[in-house]
DNA sequence: CGCTCACTTTGACGGCCGTCAACGACGTGC
DNA sequence: GCACGTCGTTGACGGCCGTCAAAGTGAGCG
């Protein structure tokens, strides 16, 4: 009921808001565009050099184990896949999600064992590419090396971006960021962002921004009430983001109260 | 008045803890050997392939910034440094550490420039590598390209780490988890660990572990009080650690104080 | 259809930790 | 000597969020 209330008065806020806070619509799109092409030129390439080995995968299906000996690195050429660390002491998280053009794996070089399980949360296409074919066909291909890098550059720069999240924001501007991360990844991959399927359950978010279930139920409801999402009636794991931009405001607001005092 | 109880009593509670969890002494020993045996060979080998530049810095040096245009990576002989992560809405936090043979720079390879801050916490020695000459190096000498990318695996796995201990830990274990960290990455480096010099103040052992310095004080007076650590008369910033597996004891009694009941 | 079960929401309460404050220790400069 | 700034510690208080509980929803299935 609350959610439904004043549509017309929000839409000019989130407006106002984004106006200050994003680029030119046209810029991102294009920029989003040319992120897609990007991904889709690098799984040509990888698929053209190296063959790689086809598999499909379903929810659940775990891809690799922390403890099991590395060989592999997988590419996700569909689908959604969650990294889950456990550590002996028996807690247990997800510490990163891939989507489409994503590699896994990366943790596994250093100790000849993967760290961490890969888990996939809905159907889709995995290529499995033997570490050590890699590192030979690189040296005839340097653009397979430079993508490798960039691909592990990229996961370093996003675990820092987790991390700082989670530890300078209040939870629910992590839920926000969360969905704005979400929705960002699916923009870079060229689909729709107004209208998002969360793969997870509302305890496995809140396992993975640090936060109870119950926590991220609330946020969700906040953004709901104050029309930042909304709720589809397919159910409440499908979020309607009219405005990813106003998902970044809502964290931004959340950081600095006072200065909305002084205005 | 719990905590501070049967100090006897609690020393074998953190013995028996630490038997349970913590490898033979010698083997950690021998493992420790290894490493630093591993890390000053890599130093060697990057030494003779590269040849690379060499730079002395001091305790506030900058060797990159956020934004500024990558071409480096660079790799750290002797000091310590502090990776900055800031986000345009002003937020600010300390996303890594580094020790001796630890690469800086990784996260600048996407994006064609850095995206954090690089500062040195003390007087070192920084070699200075360029990436393209690197990559042609590694043509010729396949043994540079695994060191890169265990290099890199490392700090994929170290970042997921810091996720899920500011996750899943109370503050005064995150600190404990910190100590032990900090402690473990010299004992792989061969420096003495029951003694250890923090070169950071409260307010950024607490940025980097998502808590303020205030709650950073407490918990290291509460490890102080439980024995776990000591203060020396040189000043609050050196540490004593006369068991590190009491650290991990320690983060393992503040996850499950139901089971302290049951027994 | 009704049962079960997993998932979600919402409320009430309490504890951890952030905020504010005061104080002490130490180094530096006048 | 004194003033001053930075850093660290400790206490009091309050708010955010974790915990516990209850109820609602929808999917699967006999």
């Amino acid at each position: 009921m609350f959610s439904a209330a004043t549509p017309i008065a929000h839409t000019a806020v989130v407006r106002a808001l984004s106006a200050a806070t994003a680029a030119h619509p046209t810029d991102s799109a294009s920029a989003n565009q040319r992120a897609s092409r990007r991904i889709t030129d690098t799984l040509d390439l990888l698929n053209d050099k190296l063959a790689p080995q086809r598999r499909v995968v379903h929810t659940g299906d775990v891809l690799y184990q922390s403890g099991e000996r590395f060989a592999n690195l997988y590419i996700l050429n569909s689908g959604f896949f969650k990294i889950v660390n456990l550590s002996k002491d028996g807690r247990e998280q997800v510490v990163g999600l891939k989507f489409r053009g994503d590699w896994l794996g990366f943790d596994g070089i250093a100790n000849s064992q993967y760290g961490c399980d890969a888990v996939a949360m809905d159907t889709g296409e995995v290529w499995t590419i033997r570490y050590d074919a890699l590192l030979r066909a690189c040296t005839g291909h340097p653009a397979l090396l430079t993508v490798l890098h960039e691909a592990m550059s990229r996961e370093i720069a996003r675990d820092r971006d987790s991390l700082m999240s989670v530890c300078t924001l209040p939870a629910d501007a992590r839920v926000a960021d969360f969905l704005r991360y979400w929705a960002e990844s699916l923009a870079k991959r060229g689909l729709r962002t107004d209208q998002i399927t969360l793969r997870m359950t509302r305890a496995e978010i809140g396992n993975y921004l640090g936060m109870t279930l119950e926590t991220v139920s609330r946020a969700l409801s906040k953004l709901a009430r104050e029309n930042v999402i909304g709720f589809t009636e397919k159910g409440r794991r499908d979020v309607q983001i009219p405005d990813v931009s106003a998902l970044s405001a809502f964290v931004q607001r959340s950081l600095a109260p006072a200065s909305a005092l002084l205005q």
